[in-house]
DNA sequence: GTGAAAGCGCTAACAC
DNA sequence: GTGTTAGCGCTTTCAC
């Protein structure tokens, strides 16, 4: 703790009026003088009057605390995620508490039920890949706490959402792969349930679809989304009747995993097996040969999230939005058959 | 906000006593009847009891929130610190406030300059690699806010501190370099104020010594920790009048740039130049050539770190502590001469 | 438009 | 060993 502080007491002691006055002018509440909230206003900063939250909460029954739920914090999307959210909050004088569930959505039951009463005024979640009932976040709105869904979100529940543009990238993903003269595309896909997974695999056939080419069940693997499914998913592809010349896999983990099988089994990417990924993680760039993807607008997905939150905090009654933040393609070494 | 919560005062009326008595219970004040402390720790689990931490901070002049100051955490091993930091915090039901500096010593000031009074009751932070004065700190400490630092540490400042073992790691990378074979090493080093880089130095000198080889000036280069100031470093040696014919990094990410210089000038990694990095960022085993390095044990270092900050939170004189952590050489492609 | 006063849930003297 | 009471700094009726 810092040494004693200024407080609406001293303030008010000063200018010779009464604390709730100050109180109200420092909140913006419409009913005080200007003159008076003028003079109020412009003490308290030659003060540096800091409110007290932890005063504040226990009489508005908040607490200035968003807590974010998330699989991992290791990995570039997420860390990029959180510095975005991290800068919404720092403005705003927020605090934020990190949960990570380790991808398990056990973990992630324990947390949402170990929530303390009164620990956070709202959540921020990307739910566990392997989830499969989101009823506890259901519980948890209805409670009164907001939650701002990102990236993996839950289907069926009517908050606010932000993803990236998850369809249309895959489109051109796709396409790219096409326009570049592959035909046998292979979709190494994420866990089933989640919007992500679907919107990127109804993309995939979307993008086959327009240029007349068709997907085979065999080509389409959905598991976790970890480098190992994606090296797994991979060698099943390579036995499976049908190989296919191309992987569309659903981000660059899995899409590193499968470089790893090829280069295992010796078959020479690009060349013989076009790959891409979706994310654009450094890691991307930094692999031989470099990989081919979708670019996702990690930060801004933080910011959006927290900006949407910070609403529903705030504003009453304010609608879930669905925000879709659009992503960019990056041509690199691992499309090229040439 | 969920909704309204069991409180001691509900517990008291219950077991018909007075709401201090269960304060007292609850808080392990051992100046109450072991009954009716059992009695009420058995009610307040029953009923999930969960103090509400903002009416215990208004009254004690804390709120539970420790502060992180770093200089990013998109990369692995802030943001596997961090990982080990928030496990702790969870159990510990600290929250934590998390400010990133972008490795700017001007925005670390402004975070601390800013650093609301009464918003953290502590503090972890790793300085930004150009901060040259650390007056800031000592006067957040001197105002009682402790302070425990992490691998950037501020040499002159007493409190403590949690690092990897740089000296050993620094001589143990360099004398696997020199059993491998390679003479004339030279150190891509770090920003010169900071005792990590002053340690890793001394522990590359000291393996020289031992094995009666020596450096040269033109071999030391001092700047920054990115991968593009390694980069960059790596030109300069390769420019200087005896050029070297392996390279200890200060890290990772400075190894990778120097890798990337080499590839560029077709020099053949390992078996022309030897190259090894400190910290295990996954990305070492994922570029080729494979990078040898010393693994840091960043989850460890987090979890120390927040244990320290915990222990001078509770203890009132509790005396600052150096903990200096072990790390482990890790032997891959890019020390092999053959 | 402004003030007085109650109260948010807890801690910490101070009595007994 | 336990109860009473006065705050912590703020918000919010309710009067005026």
């Amino acid at each position: 703790m810092l040494q004693s502080q200024v407080t609406i007491k001293d303030i008010a002691k000063i200018l010779n009026i009464s604390i709730s006055t100050v109180s109200r002018a420092l909140r913006d509440t419409y009913d005080v003088n200007s003159d008076t909230k003028e003079k109020i206003l412009s003490l308290a900063s030659e003060l540096h009057y800091v409110p007290n939250y932890n005063a504040m909460g226990l009489a508005k029954g908040t607490n200035h605390t968003i807590g974010i739920i998330l699989p991992f914090i290791t990995n570039y999307y997420f860390s990029t995620v959180i510095t975005g959210i991290q800068e919404l909050a720092y403005d705003n004088n927020y605090n934020i508490v990190l949960f990570v569930t380790n991808d398990s959505s056990e973990k992630e039951l324990e947390i949402i039920q170990n929530l303390a009463v009164s620990r956070v005024d709202g959540l921020l979640v990307c739910v566990a890949s392997d989830s499969n009932s989101f009823t506890h976040f259901q519980d948890i709105i209805n409670r009164g706490t907001p939650i701002v869904f990102f990236d993996k979100v839950a289907n069926d529940i009517k908050t606010s959402k932000v993803m990236q543009d998850d369809f249309n990238g895959a489109f051109e993903a796709v396409e790219h792969l096409i326009k570049s003269g592959y035909r046998k595309i292979a979709h190494i896909a994420g866990s089933k349930r989640l919007t992500l997974t679907q919107r990127r695999l109804q993309g995939y056939l979307a993008a086959l679809k327009k240029y007349g080419l068709t997907s085979r069940d065999e080509w389409i693997i959905h598991s976790g989304f970890s480098q190992q499914d994606g090296e797994n998913d991979m060698y099943a592809l390579l036995e499976c009747g049908h190989r296919p010349d191309a992987i569309f896999a659903v981000n660059d983990r899995k899409a590193l995993g499968a470089i790893i099988a090829l280069k295992n089994k010796n078959i020479p990417i690009g060349k013989k097996m076009g790959v891409i990924g979706f994310t654009n993680d450094p890691l991307s760039s930094i692999i031989s040969p470099s990989l081919t993807t979708v670019a996702e607008p990690a930060f801004e997905i933080g910011k959006r999230s927290c900006e949407l939150l910070l609403k529903h905090l705030t504003k009453k009654h304010f609608c879930p939005e669905e925000v879709i933040l659009p992503g960019k393609l990056i041509v690199r070494e691992s499309t090229q058959r040439s």
